[in-house]
RNA sequence: GGUGCGUUAGCGAAGUUGGUUAUCGUGCCUCCCUGUCACGGAGGAGAUCACGGGUUCGAGUCCCGUACGCACCGCCA
């Protein structure tokens, strides 16, 4: 054994003991013939002194260094509050030196020293810190807990393949070339989706998995190639079965990590959602609606907001309190660039104060008009309000970006608060333009709400589903649906998607199989665990959660991932790289 | 696929309207120091200014391209 104690546990009652621990040198203090280390291992930071009978014996010894080192713990004199550990010390008597350290690129002990470029291609460094390590801490925790409660609600974790098929509809797969069967591709699962389904046939009435999923889309900060899910099912439920198994489960967590016993999961429509906070992963850590004012200019002679209206368009407006002395011209320049960004033509606004209006629409509005507005907004002195006037979908989601954004520098968040809500009856189908035909919202096993079964394949814009998600702090932390378990229903879906049964058995053959032959009624989500711990970690950047991430380019700077492989290998596999310019 | 921002010693940054030896902090090395805990003091080494091209008497600075990084839009059933 290398060592008896962490360097993170030892306190004042353990004064006398002679102890033998192990760590990096996270700093040196030499004082001369005294020399101060402190020793640095995953559980926290020991300060161990070298006398002058022993200073010698580190001489040679520089930062992040492994060293074992046996002392007795004395009382320090004057205690260092920063340090758990900051009371004693240990007076060492024997050091060796397992292992030596060229100069690192980083510098460990300071935890704002080096880009996040440089942190990731040095990653082993970086997990050494406390914002890192911390983190991954909180991943395990998590996934701890969640093991444990649905363990004990009878769910059962099943592994679902990672070599799987193709699915054509959706994200892009990563794609494995087979040996054995030359010129045909495994893909790597986008999620576990027709497994968890096919499990539910198979009987295992309640199922979940901790499963890395991978999409082969473009990144941002909150999304990674590969990522995991914590992936549940259960037959014989509905969505409140389902909903209320999620929500003791995120109790559990957020007492257990943060403390916090008040969670509340308020439901929200799909239209609802994007009526009044134009997303459908809104923050509703603060309120700020958004307020349909179409009809209050349906016969305005300001000719931007009249051939809206008479186009079909609307126009939506958001409320600031007390926002007027603190938005310059320049930032409402800004705003109106940045709504470009979602199509938006342009930011109208107007500010109250001194009982006068002034803005961008000040002049093209009549008095009249902008009291109606006033009051129809309950508006008082100080107050602004910004407008966007454009197609529903356009302007709900611009003013929703701007309401977001605005709720961000203008403070309306309460960053210690947690806001959940869930998102239901998400629309069945959504138009795609670039293939000319109806795709599913969500997936095409997705059931539709009851009441309309009769548009499945007659009205798709107005159909709507039983899919739903989670939402927290604005960002979506769950989707799942109630799925189709009869094969009717799903051919209907399948024939409104514009898949003939013979395309459809093509691509879900098996899967369609299956249903022949007693499906449960069944239901489930998946859960971006990056994302949780993202929010319960504080911090915006997934690569934060995640032990070995790659760029914005699904680049690992570390490994050089991915990577040319040999002719040989290519051989193999019967691939030709055909180069391109 | 698109837009914006960035790239200067190991690391983090400054560098003015283009001007002669590229600045600061930190880390690193050497020496001094018995109570530090962001230890202190003295000295030293360390830069193809991302890469390629252009403008100019002269480019870290201006222009074009490329690479890489970050964020966003599209995309993510």
């Amino acid at each position: 054994m290398y060592r008896d104690h962490t360097c993170g546990e030892l306190r004042k009652t353990d004064e006398g003991k002679t102890v033998t621990l192990c760590g990096w040198v996270s700093k040196r203090r030499n004082l001369g013939s005294i020399v101060f280390i402190d020793l640095r291992d995953r559980y926290g930071i020991t300060q161990i002194t070298f006398d002058e009978n022993n200073s010698e014996k580190v001489k040679d010894v520089r930062n992040e260094y492994v060293i074992k080192v046996t002392g007795k713990v004395a009382v320090k004199e004057n205690a260092n509050d920063k340090l758990a550990t900051g009371e004693i010390e240990v007076i060492a008597s024997d050091v060796e030196i397992l292992s030596t350290s060229e100069t690192t690129p980083m510098i460990i002990a300071d935890e704002t020293d080096a880009l996040e470029e440089l942190r990731l291609k040095y990653r082993y460094l970086d997990i050494r810190r406390n914002p890192i390590k911390e983190k991954l801490l909180v991943r395990d925790k998590v996934t701890m807990i969640v093991r444990n409660i649905l363990h004990e609600d009878n769910f059962v974790e099943v592994e679902t393949p990672i070599l799987s098929k193709s699915t054509p509809e959706g994200a892009r797969d990563y794609l494995v070339p087979s040996r054995l069967y030359k010129g045909k591709f495994y893909a790597l699962p986008q999620s576990p989706q027709i497994y968890k389904q096919l499990l539910m046939i198979g009987g295992m009435d309640r199922y979940f998995q901790i499963a890395r999923c991978f999409r082969d889309e473009d990144l941002r900060a909150d999304r990674q190639p590969e990522f995991t899910q914590i992936d549940m099912e259960m037959s014989f439920a509905t969505e409140e079965d389902i909903w209320s198994e999620v929500e003791k489960v995120m109790k559990a967590i957020f007492k257990e990590v943060k403390g916090i016993t008040d969670l509340t999961f308020p439901r929200i429509k799909y239209v609802d959602a994007m009526d009044k906070y134009g997303s459908d992963k809104p923050d509703i850590r603060f309120g700020n609606e958004m307020v349909n004012v179409t009809d209050l200019f349906k016969e305005s002679n300001f000719a931007v907001f009249k051939n809206c209206v008479a186009e079909g368009g609307i126009i939506k407006a958001l409320v600031f309190k007390n926002a007027a002395a603190n938005l310059s011209r320049k930032k409402f320049d800004e705003l109106n660039e940045f709504v470009k960004v979602y199509k938006a033509k342009a930011l109208a606004y107007l500010k109250y104060d001194n009982n006068e209006f002034t803005g961008s629409v000040n002049n093209a509005l009549e008095q009249g008009e902008k009291e109606a507005l006033r009051d129809y907004l309950k508006m008082e002195n100080g107050d602004v309000v910004m407008m966007i006037a454009d197609k529903k979908a356009i302007a709900e989601v611009a003013l929703g970006a701007v309401r977001k954004k605005m709720g961000e520098e203008l403070g309306l968040i309460d960053k210690n608060k947690f806001a959940f809500c869930w998102i239901t009856e998400f629309p069945m189908y959504e138009y795609s333009e670039e293939e000319d035909r109806w795709v599913s919202a969500h997936h095409p096993f997705t059931a539709p709400r009851d009441c309309d079964i009769d548009k499945l394949t007659t009205d798709q814009a107005n159909c709507y589903s039983r899919a739903y998600d989670l939402v927290l702090n604005g960002y979506e932390l769950l989707s799942g649906s109630v799925r189709i378990h009869n094969s009717e229903m799903q051919a209907k879906v399948f024939s409104a998607l514009g898949l003939t049964p013979e395309k459809a058995k093509a691509k879900f053959g098996f899967f369609i199989d299956a249903f022949k032959y007693g499906a449960p009624p069944h239901c489930g989500v998946g859960i971006g665990l990056e994302r949780l711990i993202m929010i319960l970690t504080g911090t915006d950047n997934i690569k934060e959660v995640v032990a070995f991430p790659k760029t914005a380019t699904a680049y690992c700077l570390m490994s050089d991932a991915p990577n040319t492989v040999d002719q040989d290998q290519l051989d193999f596999l019967g691939i030709d790289i055909v180069k391109q310019d």
